[in-house]
DNA sequence: TCCTTTTTGTTATTTAATTCACATGTTTTT
DNA sequence: AAAAACATGTGAATTAAATAACAAAAAGGA
C-alpha cells in the first residue's frame, strides 16, 4: 500500500530542476544532467522515470516541458493542494506567511489556534479558533494540515484529526506520531537532524563506532 | 566514509523515548517497548543496539539509565553542541527563540544576518552582522550551522562556510545542496515534504502510477 | 548509404537494510 | 532442582535499493 517516499521525492527534485532549466532556456535534458543535478547516479534516474512509465528519446534524452507536464499529472499537481496549519505561535505563523508555498501551488486556506488573543478571522488567511476546525475541514474538503503545537498537544489533535477527512499530516512537534496505512504523518524534527549532523561530525573526526572496528 | 544516518537517526529516537520513560519512573525497556514506541521492529532495535555494542540482560532487558548515558556518548551529547543560524528571517527567528534546542544540549551561539536593521548585539543570543561571521566561527570553533537565508544567498553562503571550521550545516533554503564527504549539509524542504504527502494521498486514493500495474 | 557516436531503457549484478530464527543465558514457577 | 517461560544477541535468509552493463534506437557525419 505505502509508495517509496524515496522515489517520489527525487521525482519532485527532478521536476524542480527542470523548472529551473527550463527558466532558463533549456529544452532537452539527459539523465546524466539530472543527475549531477540531484546528486543520484544516472541509471537511478532513468530507472525512476522509467518505473513511472516516463520516458525520452534514445540520444536526444528528456524533452523538459513535456517532462515537466507529465510529472505534475503524476505528482497531483493538477489539483489544488490545499493545506491548513494547526497551532499559529512562531513556527506557525512563519510557515502561514511562507511564500514558498504559493511558488509551488500549496495554498494556506488558513491557521486554528487555542489563543484567543492572536485569532484574526479577517486576514486573508484567516486565524480561526481551533473548535472550528472539523467544520472548516469538512466544508473545505481540506486533505493535509501541518502541526505546529507543543508537544503535550500533538497527540490528542492527531486523535481528532483522524476522525475527519484529513488524511497527512507534517508534524514539527518532537513526538514520535504513528501514522497508518490511511493517516500519513510525516515529522520534521530540527533537533533531531541537529543531532545526527554533531553525530556524523564526531565520527569523521575518528570517533570508533563499532565494535568490530577494532578486529 | 558514511555511517548510516537512519541507523543514527533510530539512535535518537529510542534514547528520546527512554528519556520519557525515565521520566515516568521506568528502570527496565524491552526491544518490543522500544520496537513499538518508535514504529520499527524489535529485531532491528536490538540489531541496532548491537551494532554499538550496546548490549542488555537476557531476559530482563535493557537498563534505561545506563542505556542512555551510553547512549549519550555516542551520540556525542557529553560535548557541547553550540551552533549559529544564519539569516533571521520569520523562520531564523523562530528557531533562535525554540525551546526544544536547549531542552536536548544544543545551545544558539548567535544569529546572524545581512540587514542591518534587525542586528542586535546585546541580546543573550545576539544577531550579529553577516561580515563577523567568519571570525565569530573561528572564535567560538563553531562547527554546525542552520541556514535560513533566501533562496538566492545559500550556495554563496555554503561556499564561504566551506572555508571556515564549519563541518556541518541544516538548510531550510529549496535548492539541493550537495554535501562532500568534510562537509555535510541535510536540507530541510518542507514543501517536498507537503508535495510527497499530497503524491502518497492520491495514489492510496488509486491513482496508477506505475504501467505495469496494467499487466 | 553506412559507420560512429551518443543516450536511452531494461535486465543482471551488487550492495545494503531488514527480518527470521534460534541457541544461549536468566528469571520464575512448580 | 528441574522445568518452563522469556528476551537477548547474532549469523543466515530475505527483501529492497542502487549500480553496472549493454543492446537497441536515434543523430550526425564520412
Ligand atoms: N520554534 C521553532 O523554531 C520550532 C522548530 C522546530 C519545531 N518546533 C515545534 O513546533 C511546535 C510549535 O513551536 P513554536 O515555537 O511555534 O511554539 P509556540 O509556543 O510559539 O506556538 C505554539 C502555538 O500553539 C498554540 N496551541 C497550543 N495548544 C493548542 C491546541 N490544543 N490547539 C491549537 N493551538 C494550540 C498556542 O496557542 C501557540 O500559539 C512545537 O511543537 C515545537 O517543538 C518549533
Ligand atoms: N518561513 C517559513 O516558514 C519557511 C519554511 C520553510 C523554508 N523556509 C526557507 O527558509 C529561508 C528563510 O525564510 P524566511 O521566511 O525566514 O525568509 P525571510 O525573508 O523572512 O528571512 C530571510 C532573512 O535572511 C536575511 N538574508 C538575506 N541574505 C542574506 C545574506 N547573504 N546573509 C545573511 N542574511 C541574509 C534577510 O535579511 C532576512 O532577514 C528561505 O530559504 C525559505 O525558503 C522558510
Amino acid at each position: 500500500m505505502k509508495t517509496q517516499s524515496a522515489v517520489v521525492e527525487r521525482l519532485l527534485k527532478y521536476r524542480d530542476v527542470m523548472q529551473k532549466m527550463k527558466g532558463l532556456g533549456f529544452v532537452r535534458v539527459f539523465s546524466d544532467n539530472l543527475a549531477d543535478a540531484v546528486g543520484v547516479s544516472p541509471s537511478l534516474v532513468r530507472k525512476d522515470f522509467s518505473i513511472f512509465g516516463l520516458t525520452g528519446n534514445k540520444r536526444g534524452g528528456y524533452q523538459i516541458e513535456e517532462l515537466i507536464v507529465r510529472l505534475n499529472v503524476i505528482l497531483g499537481k493538477d489539483r489544488k493542494q490545499k493545506i491548513i496549519i494547526i497551532g499559529c505561535g512562531k513556527m506557525g505563523r512563519a510557515l502561514m506567511s511562507y511564500n514558498g508555498f504559493p511558488r509551488v501551488g500549496i495554498r494556506v486556506a488558513a491557521g486554528f489556534d487555542s489563543d484567543p488573543a492572536i485569532l484574526d478571522e479577517a486576514a486573508p488567511i484567516p486565524i480561526l479558533h481551533i473548535s472550528k476546525i472539523k467544520d472548516f475541514i469538512t466544508e473545505k474538503e481540506i486533505q493535509v494540515a501541518i502541526l505546529a503545537v507543543p508537544e503535550s498537544s500533538a497527540q490528542s489533535i492527531i486523535d481528532s484529526l483522524k476522525k475527519t477527512c484529513i488524511k497527512g499530516v507534517i508534524n514539527f512537534a518532537p513526538v514520535s506520531l504513528r501514522s497508518s496505512d490511511n493517516f500519513l504523518i510525516q515529522s520534521i524534527n530540527v533537533e533531531q537532524e541537529i543531532e545526527n549532523i554533531f553525530y556524523q561530525i564526531h565520527f569523521a573526526e575518528g570517533a570508533t563506532p563499532v565494535a568490530e572496528d577494532v578486529l
